[in-house]
DNA sequence: AATGTTCTGTAACCATTGTTACTGCATAAG
DNA sequence: CTTATGCAGTAACAATGGTTACAGAACATT
């Protein structure tokens, strides 16, 4: 664990709050798929990304889904520690989009940590402001794209996060994310392909040019 | 301004840390309707609401508009903070829904107390995380919701800030807010009246049952 | 190889929202 | 009082996205 922490927030964390991670931290790995923060899970702990990519999903009362944005290796999830502080139940879904590794930090220490290490607060200002950034973007996208332009957008991000522009999904997956409907999807994919911006496999999207 | 933030504030933050905000902040008193921050602007100072609304819309390059939430007595924007401490240009507009009152904190001053009072902190993360909670509100409005019931939803909010049932607003505003069209929001409107819940008259729209 | 399952493609249709165009009414300005 | 302006009501139509239904392809299981 020293290492990897190290090379992802040695650049952001004095030595010693370093050490402190170490110390009180667990390390955790998922894979790919897996849950990791339910809705309504009381939150015992924040998350720093390691390696991999988790997905943060929001959900209403009729089960329906969207999905918010990524986390990446340095990042956290702001929104978690937005429930920390406020002792509340988790507003989001967290599921791991690659195989994941992340350190958990307990509670308790995150507020001793704030009085004491500017580092640390930098961090977490840095967090939240990039996680509203993120909001606003998915309020972008929401209220002023067609379905055609998020699904590009949704196609272009995940290749990204993925490192890789083979996607591998399901028409049924992406319209998850989306909030819409498999139909819908698979219309604006063929759509896609047919303009040569992609290319269609079963379980798979290859981008080409987006 | 002493009693005013008093009254707004004492109950969150010491006398110590009152007198500083008394020392170094300017009281700005704005009408309905003005402009308080522009998208683009650099944000120089960080507002403490006192009296009053003030409305936060998003806008694309296009130019069409969304309502994101209301801020309120007691309220501060986290956007403003998170833009303050990245010292980015502001990504929102903020106008005075009702004649508004608040103090102006230089960011100077911001970064100082947050490392040395513990309430300035906390009242600094209650705002993130009242505002990540009101952006996955608009978030789940405009994923999950039709117009009718955005619509329903946006009467409410303002019944409820302005707190008065009569709502001074031409279709047209409305439309901007809600990001659609005048005649969408007419149509709309005239339902909801042969349903009952509201009454129309010219430049205004009384809150009946929502 | 035969069968069952999952995924994709497509057509036809519906619902919601957006657009255009025109009307009359209320209010303000002259 | 007359005219100009802005606001609201409404009809007709277009566009987008959601729904249902079905067929065939790809893959997995036996």
């Amino acid at each position: 664990m020293h290492e990897e922490l190290k090379e992802a927030y040695g650049f952001l964390f004095e030595k010693e709050l370093l050490d402190e991670i170490m110390e009180v931290g667990t390390l955790k790995k998922v894979k790919a798929g897996e849950v990791i923060i339910e809705i309504g899970d009381y939150v015992t702990g924040m998350p720093l990304l390691i390696n991999g990519a988790i997905k943060i999903l929001r959900e209403d009362k009729d089960g329906d889904e969207l999905l918010l944005y990524f986390l990446e290796r340095g990042d956290t999830c702001a929104m978690t520690l937005s429930c920390c502080l406020g002792r509340t139940k988790s507003e989001i879904r967290a599921v791991a989009e690659t195989d994941t590794t992340f350190v958990m930090i307990p509670i308790a220490k995150m507020e001793e940590w704030t009085s004491r290490y500017k580092s640390w607060r930098n961090f977490v200002f840095a967090a939240y402001h990039a996680r509203l950034s993120e909001m606003l973007d998915t309020i972008d996208a929401i209220a002023f794209l067609n379905m055609d332009q998020r699904l590009m957008k949704y196609l272009r991000d995940r290749a990204k996060i993925n490192r890789d522009d083979e996607i591998q999904s399901t028409h049924q997956q992406i319209a998850y994310d989306l909030h819409t409907s498999r139909v819908v999807i698979s219309r604006l994919l063929k759509k896609l392909e047919i303009e040569g911006k992609i290319s269609l496999q079963r379980n798979q999207i290859k981008v080409i040019d987006l």
